[in-house]
DNA sequence: TGAACTATTGGGCGTGATTCCCACGAAGTG
DNA sequence: CACTTCGTGGGAATCACGCCCAATAGTTCA
């Protein structure tokens, strides 16, 4: 990520959904994904786990395929590319979304996102601070997560601090 | 692409058809795709796939197809292709027609294209923005299109066609 | 301990989006 | 000509979402 003066994003916090798939985001979470007018991207990032980014930074982070499709429209040399113009925005539109914070801190869940969450209206989430993003996490999902991930834990900080 | 800067096509919604093939677009992709005069052009992507282009960029779509053909085809390296070129001519022919939108946003979507689309009259549809056009997916078709464009989301179609 | 705040949650309501459904007219058929 | 099919237009019920405020719960500060 591009060094933000932002501090790091942590935490674990259980939430509920509403009726009408609301999640209020800790407060603190939301200013640290949230522009200027509450803006956020909202991203789906494996089955039952999504997560909030601050447009600046996610934007970073698709560069991969995406920069290239923009310089290639806006140099209007896109030759044979259209194919896969097509192909990686088909992608990028299923897997992301700008949304709109309420309130300053509480986001609706877009229909799409809904299933993939994989959360009944009404049921529980665990929204967790990933550093440079916020995770919305289904459960169950965030238990095998941790089962997987957690012994891994000391050798990861080691490699990532040291 | 034409010099216009308009902005990507992105975003991805469930529409369904009406009991005469209609298909009400999301306002905010047909004014991305229709002229003034809500002339679109309707193409045949792949089977379970249609798209929506604005007749510019469709038509510069084109002629980069054609012009290497053309190119090939001046420099007499085309020998033994004859009857893929004839093949490729009468694709074309098929390939797209131009539709005015009705009303709201309103699109008939013509015989032939229908049983290309192969959705029910009423039934169900993806539409989707690829950035320079807009598409329209059989549901099921774009479920396969996924699976293969993005098997890191594998679990996910499991639990959700499951 | 109590008052003042803040964070979170639930729901009302208005507006616009999306559907469902029907009417009218042109075209096609027997 | 009676009857059916299809393209078109539009009315109107329904639904979803944005905006806002009220109630509750939890914290901080005198």
């Amino acid at each position: 990520m591009p060094a933000p003066p932002d501090a790091f994003i942590t935490g674990e916090f259980r939430r509920a959904l509403d009726d009408r798939f609301r999640l209020t985001l800790p407060q603190e979470f939301a200013s640290l994904v949230a522009d200027d007018a509450s803006q956020t991207i909202l991203a789906k990032e494996c089955s039952g786990c999504l997560s909030l980014w601050k447009a600046a930074d996610w934007r970073v982070r698709m560069d991969d395929g995406m920069s290239l499709i923009r310089e290639k429209i806006r140099t209007g040399r896109m030759e044979q590319r259209w194919t896969e113009v097509q192909r990686l925005g088909r992608l990028l539109s299923t897997r992301s979304t700008e949304v709109k914070l309420a309130n300053r801190a509480r986001l609706l869940i877009p229909e799409g996102f809904r299933e993939f969450l994989g959360v009944e209206k009404g049921g529980d989430v665990m929204v967790i601070g990933a550093v440079v993003c916020v995770e919305i996490w289904h459960p169950e999902a965030w238990l095998n997560q941790l089962r997987e991930d957690m012994p891994g834990f000391g050798e990861l900080f080691k490699e990532l601090s040291g």
